[in-house]
DNA sequence: AGTGAAAAACAATGGCG
DNA sequence: CGCCATTGTTTTTCACT
């Protein structure tokens, strides 16, 4: 999938990533496109893939989220049924909000979050180590969360 | 901030977290409510901070971000000073899309998307190495990923 | 490539049960 | 909270550069 952008794409992309909520007309304004071209363009990154949903982003200590964790994951002697089977768990989990395969001697890095230190200990404990494919776990809190925005680069 | 919420409330968020673009009628329709309601309860979220913004989920492949790295920072004599500079200058860097500070041997776990290993390379050399607080750096790239919707779980 | 104006869809309020 | 009607925005389409 080969596509071609130009600058006004990239601004609108970025102004989208940023804020989705913003009206077309508002966003011409601010990347200097009549509200029309907007929508156009908006459609076709829609179509070919590039923009792939809308989301709204929620406030987790609000909600009860107090905790982020990081957890690595060894995997033993990779039998590779016990490995695809380890992989649908995770990404089925809901608590699991990133599930990344990592170079060095971690296997696996899962970023999770809960409502609390005992649910974190329920999901290392009742749910990841009992699987086959699992050798070891190391879990490391967030005490501090300095930036989360997931907003790619494009500027 | 303590707010009540409701069960029509937490569907409401779980429906806007995994699409905002479905209109009002449609979520309605799904978590069973009027869409007048919806609109509602969806202002009542915004007002109090529960939902932060909306925005668009971009594909990275597409846009050329082929590399997703984790890099664990250490630092060293702990001069505030200087560890202050340091939260500043990843909070500030486009390609950091989180940063944590973590329990454990390692302080600060950055997830860092870029174009390619070379400019990996750069931000580690020249960006995080140069801090006077930086001890030492360690980076593992993602090599496949398997989830990264980052969504609560509140199911 | 782009604009601007009309038409269609939608969101947001208020009143009533 | 549902339903309905109204009002005002906003999106989308079309004609025209």
């Amino acid at each position: 999938m080969q596509i071609a952008l130009d600058s006004f794409d990239v601004k609108l992309l970025a102004a989208l990533q940023e804020n989705s909520a913003a009206t077309n007309a508002e966003i011409g304004e601010t990347i200097g496109l009549s509200a029309s071209q907007v929508s156009r363009r908006r459609q076709k990154l829609e179509d070919n893939g590039i923009i792939r949903r809308y989301r709204a982003a929620l406030n987790p200590e609000a909600l009860g989220f107090t905790v982020t964790a990081f957890v690595g994951v060894t995997l033993g002697a990779h039998s590779r049924e016990n490995a695809r089977k380890f992989r649908n768990m995770v990404t089925a989990m809901p608590e699991v909000q990133e599930a990344h395969t990592l170079t060095g001697d971690v296997d696996y890095m899962l970023k999770v979050v809960v409502r609390d230190l005992k649910a974190l200990s329920r999901i290392v404990n009742d749910e990841l180590l009992p699987q086959e494919a699992v050798q070891h776990v190391k879990s490391s809190i967030a005490m501090d969360t300095l930036k989360d925005d997931n907003l790619l680069p494009l500027a």
